[in-house]
DNA sequence: TTAAAACTCTACCAATTGTTTGAAACAATA
DNA sequence: TATTGTTTCAAACAATTGGTAGAGTTTTAA
């Protein structure tokens, strides 16, 4: 009880302090003084700080990789031989999403996480995160391609990371939109209304028509939709 | 002459610095060492590292926001009395911000600042982009409103800043998507094209469909912040 | 009870950080 | 030439960083 205990109030204050002020300005002093857990406790368990930062990722994103696996696996059966809807698949992700914080600290924190893996430059934990778990990501991709076939393949990909921008971009900095939201419009603001927010805007961008094609003897398809 | 020599050779140093590894991982040493200049001309010329990165973002944002004002004139001039639609407005803006790379580094360096002026929790940066350029922004999200009359405020609020995400997300992180695209799909990918591949996803986004009817008792989630 | 393994602690390390100093070099004016 | 004000420079500053050593403590299992 008292050994893990320590592992997890490192990982409980880390994740918040990452998520606060980013890796760089977050010192191990930081984590464990707030922590009550000695300094060299960090090192001793994780070895390093960047293993403490994998791993506070890991705590994160094994349990979503697997909970969102298994919610494929089972749409997919639901609809054996028919195509997934797009709608379907993004309510799956966001439903699985969701999810996560239920067990987890808070959405925000998660989301705050995943923005700082994209903007702060970390080659190591890019990585670390895009071989760990590249797998669910091209998967979910590969379905999205087959619920829009009208869909050029590049155009997808830009338009999925359109919507991956959105979504981490609005999450990530929930706080400081939600006070200015709150004070403008006296309206109180959950993550669920936010995400019931999203869904028709997301649908709307993945289908909006496609751009018209450049001029100057460009040999991009020029299909209208 | 060599005075101003100094300052820039700093400015356009410590912005694609700041720009590729954030604030905190970017010391001075490395500004000053790689811009051949003394380490105390940047405590000498700007007073401290704080000061040095306000100055690289009013040397982006103060052209920007002078340049975004007059068109914003010209356009209400040319539409004195009728309402501008949202798809001039946005153009406008998209032309706007790439005007600011012809005389300045790279559209990347500009976007990749203000990326990190939102997810980098610098206090001092956001309060001082805040009511330093608050003002167009404001003057645009009224414009805006006028050409969604239809959108209630909130969503139009939480809709612009949706967009704010994709553009900000989209172009910061050009580099590594722009790698991944052009290694998959064999296209070569310009900001120009990637502004295109924008403007009918974000008008489409603009105008989707109202939320479904949001139930007034709804239940406030496990979100524990 | 015993010994080994797991863990925590204090104290310290070398390195790096932003900032300051005071002297030297420079430029311009008188 | 002498005297300004401005700018550069090497050196040092105090503070903080991630990491480590080693002795002490607790837990585990035989």
């Amino acid at each position: 009880m008292a050994q893990s205990d320590t592992v997890t109030r490192i990982l409980d204050t880390a994740e918040v302090l990452f998520a606060e002020r980013g890796f760089a300005e977050t010192s191990l002093r930081n984590i464990t003084s707030k922590a009550r857990v000695n300094l060299a406790a960090v090192n001793y368990h994780f070895g390093s700080k960047k293993a403490l930062i994998q791993a506070v990722f890991s705590r994160y994103l094994d349990p979503f990789t697997q909970r969102f696996h298994t919610a494929l696996d089972e749409l997919e059966v639901t609809h054996t031989g028919q195509v997934i809807p797009l709608e379907t698949l993004l309510e799956t992700m966001a439903t699985t999403v969701l999810a996560v914080p239920a067990e987890r600290n808070s959405l925000k924190v998660f989301m705050r996480l995943l923005g700082l893996a994209y903007s702060q430059a970390q080659g190591h934990l890019r990585r670390h995160i895009q071989q760990e778990y590249g797998d669910v990501f091209t998967r979910f991709t590969e379905l999205v391609r087959k619920a829009t076939p009208d869909l050029p393949d590049a155009e997808r990909f830009w338009r999925l990371h359109f919507m991956l921008g959105t979504v981490i971009f609005t999450l990530s900095g929930l706080d400081a939109l939600r006070d200015i939201a709150e004070k403008d419009y006296h309206e109180q603001v959950s993550v669920r209304d936010l995400v019931r927010r999203l869904r028709p805007v997301v649908v709307a961008a993945m289908n909006a028509p496609l751009p018209l094609a450049l001029e100057e003897g460009n040999h991009a398809n020029a299909q209208a939709s």
